[in-house]
DNA sequence: CGACTTTGACCCGCGC
DNA sequence: GCGCGGGTCAAAGTCG
């Protein structure tokens, strides 16, 4: 697994990125700082920075992602991505549950030398959809790169923030509010499987950050990881396929009509990511197209499997291969996100066929291979369940 | 009827 | 060169 990563990779193969979800229990153990606690995704996230390394060849991450969003447009946006309390755990109801299998609760960061996460709280869906991420008047459409790189963008602000107050462990009410929103109510539980964080302390307060509300629940079991890989960048607007989806699969998305793709919604996930975006570089963007702004990356939710083969991070690093040449010209960008969810398929706002699937080592769970059905897109994802998922 | 899921087989890359 | 593992394709079946 990413986790697992072995020794980075020759700088022709970085690894992408990687945004992880840590499966709710995870999460708790962030909180508690537990030593079964994985860092926190701000952990994680820092540790990206760390152990980003300069000599990346890649640009920076922000870089990256100044093409794609401005950070004055990162707006606090409405959605949550983590699940409240409120919403409950497993569930809400069953309008929750189908929330919570559409959406990881949580997502963190995994930062393994490759690999970047999302700060708990924010899904990658929601990332994805969220309207905040484009302002309303902005794009309507964002591909996955560019999703990808604002989550990163606002994951390394937290991070900078963190790192420079490190005693801002929460963000203001309204900040966190804004990343938990995952009303799922499935509780998010991170934890994460990056390598060993530098900086464990970070963890706790990046836990702190973004679950603050989560903390009081349950760790949801359901909830937990799978993996999710996007290969190549969507371009098209989700919402045509959520028309049809969404309809109802947004309906997941909270009556409060936070919808977390949003395509109307605003979100602000997080709070965008103020800093400069410099510091973040992560490797894996390597071969991602600048202008795409994030060629790879991937988002991971599992809650731990750390043994996966790198079997996997292949498909990673290929992408990743990418010459840098290639950004430009890249045909084909691929973001590789891999996240974890009960459901294999998160809502994104995007339309995904099952093209495959397979049981890969390391994992008992099998691993699903999406393809988006949008036409034109060339977006793949693979999905894959945390070997240690308890699986409900 | 169309779209999607499931499943087996094939192909490719990597390690030994 | 061989074997293993992963990723993708394609046919069949299922569902709305």
């Amino acid at each position: 697994m990413a986790e697992n990563k072995p020794p980075p990779p020759p700088p022709s193969s970085k690894p992408p990125p990687r945004i992880s979800l840590p499966p709710r229990t995870s999460i708790e153990n962030l909180f508690t700082g537990g030593p079964g606690a994985s860092p926190g995704p701000m952990t994680l996230v820092s540790s990206f920075f760390a152990e980003n390394d300069p000599d990346n060849d890649y640009p920076s991450f922000s870089q990256l992602l100044a093409g794609a969003m401005s950070p004055s447009e990162a707006p606090n946006g409405r959605h949550n991505f983590a699940p409240t309390a409120e919403s409950g755990g497993v569930g809400g109801g069953s309008g929750d549950f189908r929330f919570q299998q559409n959406r990881p609760e949580g997502l963190v960061v995994s930062q393994p030398p490759g690999m970047f996460t999302i700060p708990p709280g924010l899904s990658p869906a929601s990332l994805l959809d969220s309207p905040g991420f484009f302002s309303s008047s902005q794009a309507p459409l964002m591909s996955h790169q560019q999703i990808l790189a604002q989550i990163t963008a606002q994951a390394q602000a937290q991070v900078q923030m963190q790192i420079q107050h490190p005693s801002f462990s929460a963000p203001p009410a309204s900040s966190r509010s804004q990343l938990q929103p995952l009303p799922s109510g499935a509780p998010l539980q991170q934890q994460q499987i990056s390598p060993p964080l530098p900086e464990p302390k970070i963890t706790n307060e990046s836990s702190d950050f973004s679950h603050s509300d989560q903390k009081s629940q349950p760790p949801c079991l359901r909830c937990q990881i799978t993996e999710i890989i996007y290969k190549s960048q969507h371009n098209h607007p989700p919402p045509t396929k959520r028309a049809k989806d969404s309809g109802n699969a947004n309906g997941n998305m909270n009556p409060q009509g936070n919808s977390e793709f949003g395509s109307e919604g605003q979100t602000g996930n997080f709070n965008k990511p103020e800093e400069g975006s410099s510091q973040f570089t992560p490797e894996h963007i390597s071969g991602s197209s600048d202008s795409e702004e994030v060629g790879n990356a991937e988002t991971r939710l599992e809650g731990r499997d750390e043994d996966e083969p790198d079997s996997k991070r292949r498909n990673v690093e290929v992408q990743n291969s990418e010459p840098a040449s290639s950004r430009c010209t890249v045909t084909e960008p691929r973001i590789i996100v891999q996240t974890t969810s009960e459901v294999d398929l998160l809502d994104d706002g995007y339309r995904w066929r099952k093209y495959g699937q397979k049981v890969v080592k390391g994992n008992p769970y099998p691993r699903s291979y999406y393809k988006c059905t949008s036409t034109g897109c060339n977006v793949r994802k693979h999905v894959e369940r945390a070997p240690s998922d308890p699986k409900l």
